[in-house]
RNA sequence: UCCUCAGUAGCUCAGUUGGUUAGAGCGCCGGACUGUUAAUCCGUAGGUCGAAGGUUCGAGUCCUUCCUGGGGAGCCA
């Protein structure tokens, strides 16, 4: 009579009481004495474990006894409502059958809580904790929601490449992509490398934005989005910043910059209410266990209104400020982190979409306003972690595209496909990106950026 | 990359103005306990004090360089 396996997300939600169950998954605690025992076990369904209650005699004492924390196994027995305190629902074990034992002599994972800093080094293992059980299951919730929400909207995802011959982004410095020997590449008559010999006949490196990709797409579907690996070998070490890390970057025709503010505030509304809604268990344990305030603070964003202002009135705001700053403060200088904490956390007390920034701080492709002076540029900042999307409406008069590729000195030719998308059949459009990563310590409550993706890419670091 | 703090047992840490044999809690292991909840109680084992140099009669402790990690800054998402 073979029983078929039950998630213990399932079988915690059943009251099927009396009937044989069977589940398979890992040891997080066993306890107990010579005559009883309680093993409890994770599936990684759910962050709550259930408890099976060992007959101790019933059992071969040798099996009992390689049942330790991390051990794999699958018990069958019957489903009976718990006479001890903590679960309603535990499992009368019958059988157990142990498929890999995990040495408690060199097994790293104790059932006591362990620092961050120490579970980063066993990356491989984390996933078994229940802190990271629950921010990889909120990481895939949130993946899922972000195609919902523009499947549902009508946009269509771009897969934008990821190799590129592009370095016009001014995103960031790149990775280069070659399949040269580094120790002897081929030299051309300057005795510089010939990367006309290289695998792609020039040289390539990995993206570092599939902005202007998404917008080839934008100005045929209307809407679309890319949502995928970005890299920047920026020599950044910080508890925000990785070298590798995903984006997702909507693009959309005929929206200029209100409407834009208005996409990206709608769009992150409806993420963090999806986590609210879909992961309640999970955000429930970081609630208790990382960040107290996580859950009040994921409801005030999901309702109330963000505040908008231009760069210029920040600016102004900032001047009045009651407050000392390391930097000074006037027009015309890129916004510090200091000020942006202030406008967020002490002045407005909430999320502030800054618009309308100088041009000379800005990319290239940003829409120029009648000022002169300034581009529609949009920075969303959240409280905790700064800028979360950056983005603008995108300059689509090809004159003064192509005057301001000009004066940055920005490789013109290289550029000819995306100035097509001006030169025939322009319209206003507008776009950001909004750093994944960045949204998952938001709400996981998780306060380095190394903790919300399995595998951290950051300088000198690229284990597992 | 800059500033700053740290690195001592498997984990989290203490270790005095430099002084003999480097400690604790938790975990592991052994024992006790008939319903446990990070179980409890008793006991044992466990150390290249991040690395390399240097100062000193003597260095976990002071100096130099490097490595690793945390926090802050810059770059940005």
């Amino acid at each position: 009579m073979d029983i078929k396996r039950t998630s213990i997300k399932d079988l915690l939600q059943s009251n099927d009481f009396d009937k044989s169950v069977l589940i398979k998954g890992w040891v997080r605690t066993k306890r107990g004495n010579k005559n009883i025992a309680f093993i409890a076990v994770n599936d990684g369904s759910t962050i709550h474990n259930i408890q099976a209650v060992i007959d101790v005699p019933a059992f071969e004492e040798d099996l009992l006894k390689k049942i330790t924390t991390g051990a794999s196994l699958e018990i069958s027995g019957t489903l009976v409502q718990s006479s001890g305190q903590g679960q309603s629902i535990e499992i009368q074990a019958d059988n157990i059958v142990l498929y890999g034992e995990a040495d408690p002599d060199t097994y790293p994972l104790q059932k006591k809580g362990h620092s961050m800093e120490f579970l980063r080094e066993i990356a491989h293992l984390r996933f078994r904790t229940n802190t990271f059980g629950a921010v990889f299951r909120i990481r895939h919730a949130l993946s899922f929601a972000i195609h919902k929400y523009f499947n549902d909207k009508g946009f269509f995802n771009i897969h934008s490449p990821i190799i590129t011959s592009s370095d016009a982004e001014g995103a960031g410095e790149m990775f280069r992509v070659t399949t040269l020997d580094p120790a002897k590449p081929p030299l051309n008559d300057k005795k510089e490398v010939d990367f006309s010999q290289d695998f792609f006949a020039r040289p390539t490196n990995l993206t570092v934005s599939g902005q202007l990709e998404a917008e080839l797409g934008a100005l045929a579907l209307g809407g679309v989005y890319t949502f995928g690996p970005t890299f920047r070998a920026e020599n950044s070490n910080t508890p925000r910043h990785l070298a590798e890390f995903w984006m997702i970057e909507p693009e959309v025709a005929f929206n200029d910059i209100n409407d834009n503010m208005d996409l990206a505030e709608e769009f992150l509304k409806y993420l963090i209410k999806y986590a609210l809604d879909n992961c309640k268990d999970d955000i429930e344990f970081l609630n208790n266990m990382v960040d107290k305030e996580l859950i009040n603070r994921l409801k005030s964003v999901a309702e109330v209104d963000f505040v908008r202002l231009s760069y210029t009135d920040a600016i102004k705001v900032l001047e009045k400020a009651d407050q000392k700053f390391e930097f000074p403060v006037s027009w015309g200088v890129d916004l510090q982190s200091e000020h942006e904490r202030y406008l967020v956390e002490k002045h407005y007390k909430k999320p502030v979409i800054l618009s309308d920034y100088p041009k000379e701080i800005k990319a290239f492709y940003m829409k120029q306003n009648d000022d002169g002076k300034t581009v529609r540029a949009m920075d969303v900042l959240f409280p905790r972690i700064g800028e979360i999307i950056g983005g603008s409406q995108r300059e689509e008069v090809m004159e003064k595209l192509l005057t301001r590729i000009r004066e940055m000195n920005l490789p013109e030719e290289e550029l000819w496909w995306f100035l097509d998308t001006r030169r025939y059949g322009t319209v206003v459009h507008s776009g950001f990106g909004l750093g994944f990563e960045r949204l998952m310590l938001f709400v996981t409550g998780m306060t380095n950026i190394r903790d919300v993706i399995p595998f951290p890419r950051t300088p000198r670091n690229a284990e597992f």
